[in-house]
DNA sequence: TGATTTGCAACAACATAAGTTGCGTGAGGT
DNA sequence: ACCTCACGCAACTTATGTTGTTGCAAATCA
């Protein structure tokens, strides 16, 4: 009997982070206060400053955020945390695919496809409308203020570089 | 002033097709009855019959479907529409990530991070065990028969290859 | 003027589903 | 026996989108 090789672990799609990489820089600016280069932001989150620039440049055309040229330049938060959810960040940053699953179109006459794909559609629309119901009702202050209180210790500094 | 060139519309991430072209498949067979061979399934589907067998050996390995080879071989149904659910299947093309965005781990001790990480968690696990409850809550027949009367107008063949 | 910092375009790196090719294996039919 | 059909599997290519990288232009401030 041949040797049975192990289950080759399946393989998942790609996330895509920026939501999350644009909240967690959201809040540290508001944290912060002042302004923030690409270059601190891109060294915070172990990133490029290219691909800093180029994922807030969406928060900027939604105005949240402003960016500045030259000498002392760099982003800063127009709005509070306070007034701003996830939902406002997850449009802002393209309002990507929520699902990485998806109905295919290959017979575009058959029934069967089209019950499939309706099926499906309705189950995913029904989640995504819980999920960007929720995202809409969470501020990134409430995110910023939900975990536990920050042991001030002082050499304790969040994020060390 | 320079001419504002039109947004490039934003790129979506690529979805995974798999659960809905085998959720396809299966009810042709189911409706079909008897055998198909992968050929026949990959010009169903204008697919090739070698991603078909790809995907199928999922199926095959969670007891849905049967594989014979030779003369007169092809894929069979081993049970019932009425007995498979969206679940079912959605297992057995390798569980994929249901989203297709998620958390950045690039500073594992900030606890801003963790915050962002574990609200969005949150929020995708509630909307994941959703979509699950609701998949495990549609069988195939249910799908198959949620489509209007067949018009069958005999000229009206479904997926004319 | 010179240093700093964003804006933008072009390209490479990487990951994953889908497509393709080639060969092996087994089941019938002749 | 031989041939054909059809799956099994491995390796490679293609397509697509995020991320990473480089280079240069433009704007701001000392």
């Amino acid at each position: 009997m041949p040797v049975r090789l192990i289950k080759e672990g399946i393989k998942k799609m790609r996330q895509d982070s920026r939501l999350s990489r644009m909240l967690h820089v959201l809040i540290h600016m508001g944290k912060h206060g002042g302004s923030m280069t690409s270059e601190t932001i891109a060294r915070m989150l172990d990133a490029n400053p290219v691909v800093i620039r180029r994922t807030m440049s969406g928060l900027r055309e939604s105005g949240y955020v402003r960016s500045e040229k030259g000498h002392g330049g760099g982003w800063t938060l127009v709005r509070p945390l306070e007034e701003l959810t996830l939902l406002d960040v997850y449009r802002a940053v393209g309002e990507p695919s929520v699902f990485a699953v998806g109905p295919a179109y290959d017979m575009p006459g058959c029934p069967i496809e089209q019950a499939v794909n309706a099926t499906l559609k309705g189950v995913f629309d029904e989640a995504e409308q819980l999920l960007l119901n929720r995202f809409a009702g969470v501020t990134l202050a409430d995110i910023a203020g939900s975990f536990p209180p920050v042991i001030d210790a002082g050499k304790g500094e969040h994020c060390a570089s």
